[in-house]
DNA sequence: CTGTTAGCGCATTCAT
DNA sequence: ATGAATGCGCTAACAG
């Protein structure tokens, strides 16, 4: 049979209290007490009874990642890295998708915290700018972590400077000679999108380009988006000479669109993604993108979530460094 | 405050037990105290105490699913199927990543198993067949499902005939007059491709074809080992004119490979792959293909993982049916 | 600094 | 067919 508290308590000599302190690092308690007890969990391999603590302590240690329907790959990065971050702090990662069809999130998210209470909740875009969402757990007083939140005012989470990368990239094809570059948006819901675009209007302004509605197209995240949006761009009567979309799927997207018409890449168009997923190093030509540290992302928004389930004030907003990844996708134009 | 089940026995008129009996569905309870039991369920809104069920049940409620190191893909798609059936059944889901760099499977499982004592296991491929694992669960008597293993006999889970798909897939190469066709073999430890393999020589034998053994190499199921693989078939002073890799990812790589040495796929060389991932569609030329039916496998096995989790001998092993998906990535083969 | 006592909410005997 | 008592293993409030 599994060793119990009483167990080590009787092992060590002490109460099992004074066990109790030394595991949750509780103060008051001698250094040779620890000791101790240290050896006898130790001989016994005592491991304690998750329920147990959960029932008595009036927490789940669990934690739960709420998701809409982002990329599969983002999903997993994301899960990953907080994985690493529960083990270390055993606690315990639950999946929350919510919104399946004709369920109202905040009813999913309901049926989630009556059955694991968790102890707090990690949330990534779109669902980290969805207003019901927010409602929820600001009324339930739940502790949560956003990732990439377009507003990160007042939040704790993980971010990264998403305009400025873009701007980066942008000054890329800019400095490649380009002027005429189109842009396929993401979905209107996801927040980080929207300062993607701002990146994108920016470096236009920065470069002294007249910023021309025409030259943008609204994608959907998925391949095929990207593809309809690609042709709509390339359909035009002046195509842009590079097309600059908000995620990978979609510039890959670009990329079929553009060789199913017989247009070379990045001879006759440059194409850019955004997040640098495999699909990115997968296809061809290789995909120019921005990388982001989506696994240790989804780790730092557990550390900070995990720091405020602990004290009421703590966790911060944490911002992550990007990668501008010029690859085969991208050259200069071709004059026609 | 959340309800208790004194609450609900109260509310009932009955005893803490009745309402017990009622959850749990135990029989001896009369359909009216049934219905009285379930009004003040609903009327209190009701729910069981997850930590308090386990504590006192010696259960935790818990599935673990263990893996190595399966392609994204796969896990992602597993893991969705597995979730509805945890949901469905109240269970919870937990993932159990093994074999980290210089720790060995089973440390990783013991920790695992000492943390959340899950009730069981679904196992999924290249771990399915890894007798390291096998054991440790044996030995600690935990019921576990397993997914595509590579000896069914006496377990439970889901499995479909690889060697049949393989079969349908090479017969098609062959009816579209490919004499010379080469393989891209799974890793070793992945039981499942071995039934694969077998799959592509039993084709051969039955098309009068002699096995080559120099048309067929060795890969490790990623991108890069199919570039690799590709370029040692197609090296050959014979090369292939159709190509079979063990899963979708080495197909893209051979299809990279032989774009980089200048030859047009399907029209130099045909590529097929295994799986059925984005990426199948995602690439240009669109691979032909095996698709499974993955997330629903992985809810099957969960679901035969809980029969037996409730019954000793309850539980089967499942078979799924696949689809052979022909696209863009086969044509005949051009005279040269 | 350390120990004692009393539940946390449920399932599980064993009565009736 | 139903109910009362007991305890799962731990933390929390309080006492020393």
């Amino acid at each position: 049979m599994r060793s119990r508290i009483e167990d080590v308590a009787a092992a060590a000599g002490v109460s099992m209290k004074t066990v109790s302190r030394v595991l949750n690092n509780e103060p008051n308690v001698r250094d040779e007490m620890r000791q101790r007890v240290m050896r006898a969990v130790e001989k016994l391999k005592y491991r304690p009874n998750l329920s147990a603590r959960s029932l008595a302590g009036q927490r789940s240690y669990v934690v739960a990642l709420v998701y809409n329907n982002p990329s599969r790959n983002y999903l997993m990065e994301i899960q990953s890295g907080m994985l690493d971050a529960c083990r270390d702090s055993h606690y315990n990662l639950v999946l929350a998708p919510v919104g399946s069809p004709r369920q109202r999130k905040t009813d999913d998210l309901k049926v989630v915290f009556e059955h694991f209470a968790p102890d707090g909740v990690v949330l990534i875009p779109p669902l980290t700018d969805d207003a019901s969402v927010l409602d929820f757990l600001d009324e339930h007083e739940v502790p949560f972590a956003c990732i990439a939140p377009k507003h990160p005012q007042g939040r704790i989470g993980v971010m990264m400077d998403e305009t400025a990368a873009v701007l980066e990239l942008m000054q890329g094809l800019v400095a490649r000679g380009h002027r005429r570059i189109g842009h396929i948006k993401g979905p209107p819901a996801h927040g980080a999108c929207q300062w993607r675009f701002k990146g994108y209007k920016d470096a236009l302004r920065q470069a002294g380009i007249d910023y021309d509605p025409g030259l943008v197209a609204q994608g959907a995240f998925s391949f095929e988006s990207g593809i309809e949006a690609g042709n709509q761009l390339l359909d035009l009567p002046r195509p842009p000479t590079a097309i600059f979309a908000a995620n990978d799927d979609m510039a890959a997207g670009v990329i079929r669109a553009a060789c199913q018409r017989g247009l070379a890449v990045p001879h006759d168009v440059s194409v850019c993604g955004f997040d640098d997923t495999p699909i990115a190093r997968h296809i061809y030509p290789a995909l120019t993108t921005v990388r982001q540290p989506t696994s240790e992302m989804g780790r730092l928004a557990t550390v900070e979530l995990l720091a405020r389930i602990r004290s009421q004030g703590a966790g911060d907003m944490v911002r992550v460094e990007h990668e501008v990844l010029f690859r085969e996708s991208t050259q200069p134009p071709t004059r026609r």
